[in-house]
DNA sequence: TTGATAAATCTAAATATGTCAATACGTCGA
DNA sequence: TCGACGTATTGACATATTTAGATTTATCAA
């Protein structure tokens, strides 16, 4: 079948949209905000509710306020965090969705 | 005991290390030429020789040599990558250590 | 309504990255 | 030894990324 000459089994905008993912995963202080919401499921300053607000990640990165909120954004574009807003604060939480995309391509590339 | 005071699981130089192998797969060059790797364990141009050669991944990525060599430096940084000069051709191969610690990570960030 | 607070956006900076042309380096064959 | 060939390195450039200060927006409390 003609499909069957592009011979690769991923096509290029599905390999952008991982290089993004990864991409998402390539920065120490994100990974710290990913398995500090992987860890703490709920809240810890802000009482119980479901989730991590963004003052919370500031203290655990170190970063400013905008800086946070600059890599929530990027972590929330390759679908690896849920972020909602209650009242005045966000509360963040794992997505599946970004790391599901990673481990189905992981055995493309050997893994 | 004290080593708990650092409450994260992974220290700040892992979490480097592994933000290094997760920028290295941050390039769809890069996940294009890890694919072709892990599907072309046996070179295509350059006789039956185990691993794919550097020219082979010029046409692959259509990207120059110099362009090429880089990322294969980044690639076999990251531990992604074995290479090996044989004659005057370099061959690659996936290398499983940096997918490993990948792999091992994951379930760290809620994978 | 006004003031305070949490977060997003805008702006600017320093640094990093991807890319290729030119060149250098190794290796092989004649 | 010399020339050709495959790859690595260097230099340059355009673009992207990380970061924080200043400002804006949205929400709540008084």
């Amino acid at each position: 079948m003609i499909s069957a000459i592009h011979s690769e089994s991923a096509t290029e905008s599905q390999l952008e949209a991982l290089a993004w993912v990864f991409k998402a995963l390539s920065d120490p202080a994100r990974l710290k905000i990913l398995a500090h919401l992987a860890q703490h499921p709920i809240d810890l300053c802000c009482g119980t509710e479901p989730g991590v607000c963004a003052c919370d990640l500031e203290v655990v990165t170190g970063l400013s306020q905008p800086t946070v909120s600059h890599h929530m954004k990027i972590l929330s574009s390759a679908q690896l965090i849920q972020a909602e807003k209650r009242g005045r604060w966000m509360y963040y939480r794992i997505d599946p969705q970004g790391l599901s995309l990673i481990k189905a391509f992981l055995p493309t590339i050997g893994g």
